[in-house]
DNA sequence: TCTGGGGTCCTAATACGG
DNA sequence: TCTGCCGTATTAGGACCC
């Protein structure tokens, strides 16, 4: 807590879908879309123009669908929106050198730190200056938030949504807090905020009144306390520029439940790979292996192993999660399946060697002193094996709908190599064979220059030829799936002649970018 | 046509060494 | 030797966030 509203929050407005419009003139002013395209995907985000029918983040795409038949619907380019965040987090660092990101939508900055404000009347200049840099370098607009406290300032910038400013004095917090609904309270989400109702408390007001004993009472000594602080206005988190990552995972979400026991199994093993390849990326290494089963009813469980050292080893990992596997009751069927790694720590090649060596003798020899014939387990699954013995490509079905699999198809074509995923290296064939393209998806056409895909189905795919500078609407071309002359490319600068764009969007990172959802 | 993916943090039960 | 207690890990689950 400070007595100078010097923390500022910045939220970028409708981030991914006010990127898709400033990339795509064509759906400038229209209902946007982005989420999964799958049967089972929900919004990532959806477009003010979206929300007035009522379309909102989480909701699933079928019911989006019903209230905006007419909307565009995106698949997320995540490479897009990380070197538009790339840009936005370097003018946040301009301010100071304590910056803390949240997501790549949204960061809290210490303005005090940077000595770039000290008073109410500097923070608004610099989150005013920041607003115009923003939409300069950007195109896009963000929403800041400037108050005494982090809870503060992220609440004065959803106040502020969208294409606004919001300070909050120091001293005023209760005015702003208290006839709001407890649910503005960050740590109050559905469960809470009914647990709360039943208790009688709907407003922030109410939960001040109540009482911190009251509180821990019916929410326990941790959540209860800093509820009570909060609800007062109280918060002296510190803004904190670095944080390491505490866990890695992946998961899928099948478009169809799986039954059989061997797919399933298969399937674990892919993401236990996905997992480790993420691990390696970030140079570290975890010691406790999760392994999550959703089943056919949505309830979910988790078994966890820990080793007796950290590893990256993908045997290892693959090995672990496949032994978690084995307590687990998959009748009725699995809708979604994941593997994590915690417990991380930087690695040394060496040890990991190591390690891995002594995790398989270990493993040996207790299978030795059970009587049981060495390594059935281990021994079945040679480490050669790799990925691409993993599981039945991901077979696109043109019918079904065209966004079969992950986010980034035409970026992942790039990237084949890093992507476990069998199917994918067929977005890259260059001729004849027919190819994934996904809705939204930049291209380039021999002949037209840039594009991107407007819709795709049954041998046919449909590109509107337009780049983020164009003034109006481009004209739209049918060709073939196959057509050798059209090819996926890299996402533009949303503002022409950037030269803070990356020329070369790292290939290597995409592995990540979720929206990833095998067909059976 | 119900309900993604990648995280963090908290709690409670249980195990274990002393 | 048995029991109680304490602190620490491990495991599982759940709430929450973007």
């Amino acid at each position: 807590m400070r007595t100078a509203p010097t923390i500022l929050h910045l939220d970028m407005d409708a981030f991914f879908a006010a990127a898709e419009q400033a990339a795509k003139p064509s759906l400038r002013g229209k209902p946007v879309v982005v989420g999964g395209l799958g049967p089972r995907g929900v919004v990532a985000t959806a477009s003010y123009e979206a929300r007035r029918f009522g379309v909102h983040s989480a909701m699933p795409m079928a019911q989006a669908r019903r209230l905006a038949p007419n909307a565009a619907y995106l698949v997320p380019r995540f490479s897009l929106y990380r070197a538009v965040s790339d840009q936005v987090m370097e003018l946040l660092r301009g301010l100071s050198p304590l910056v803390e990101p949240l997501s790549l939508d949204e960061a809290f900055v210490d303005l005090e730190a940077g000595g770039s404000a000290h008073d109410a009347a500097t923070a608004r200049e610099a989150g005013e200056r920041l607003r115009r840099d923003i939409r300069a370098v950007t195109g896009l607009t963000g929403s800041v938030g400037l108050a005494g406290s982090k809870m503060i300032a992220k609440i004065a910038s959803e106040e502020a949504k969208p294409d606004g400013l919001v300070l909050i004095e120091p001293g005023t917090e209760r005015d702003l807090l208290d006839p709001k609904s407890v649910r503005i309270l960050p740590g109050v989400g559905p469960a809470t905020g009914e647990h709360l109702r039943r208790a009688g408390m709907t407003t922030v007001a109410d939960l001040a009144a109540a009482g911190e004993d009251e509180l821990v009472r019916l929410l326990g000594k941790a959540h209860g306390e800093s509820l009570y602080r909060m609800a007062l206005g109280y918060d002296d988190r510190p803004v904190v520029a670095e944080r390491d990552a505490k866990s890695v995972s992946v998961e899928d979400t099948f478009d169809v439940d799986l039954h059989d026991r061997v797919r399933v199994r298969t399937e674990v093993e892919r993401l236990a790979e996905r997992c480790v390849r993420r691990l390696r990326a970030a140079g570290r290494s975890g010691r406790t292996v999760v392994l999550k089963v959703r089943r056919y009813d949505f309830s979910t469980l988790t078994r966890s192993e820990t080793l007796r050292g950290p590893t990256d080893d993908p045997v290892v990992v693959r090995e672990a999660a496949a032994r978690l596997l084995e307590s687990v009751d998959t009748t009725g069927g699995v809708r979604l399946l994941g593997v994590g790694v915690t417990g991380l720590a930087d690695f040394t090649q060496e040890d990991l060697f190591a390690q891995a060596a002594a995790e398989r003798a270990e493993a040996e020899q207790a299978e030795a002193e059970r009587g049981a014939p060495a390594g059935v387990a281990a021994g079945a699954d040679p480490a050669g094996a790799g990925p691409g013995g993993a599981g039945a490509p991901v077979g696109p079905e043109a019918v079904a709908g065209d966004a079969v699999d992950a986010a980034e198809g035409g970026r992942v074509a790039g990237a084949a190599v890093g992507t476990g995923g069998a199917q994918e290296p067929s977005a890259v064939a260059g001729d004849g064979e027919a190819r994934t393209w996904m809705a939204g998806q930049d291209v380039r056409h021999a002949e037209y220059g840039p594009g991107w895909v407007q819709g795709s189905g049954l041998g046919r795919v449909t590109v509107r030829f337009e780049e983020p500078g164009s003034s109006q609407p481009g004209r739209v071309r049918t060709f073939r799936a196959g057509d050798p002359d059209l090819e996926p490319s890299d996402p533009l600068p949303l503002v022409p002649g950037q030269s803070s764009w990356p020329a070369s969007l790292p290939k290597s990172r995409s592995e990540e970018g979720g929206g990833g959802s095998a067909s059976p």
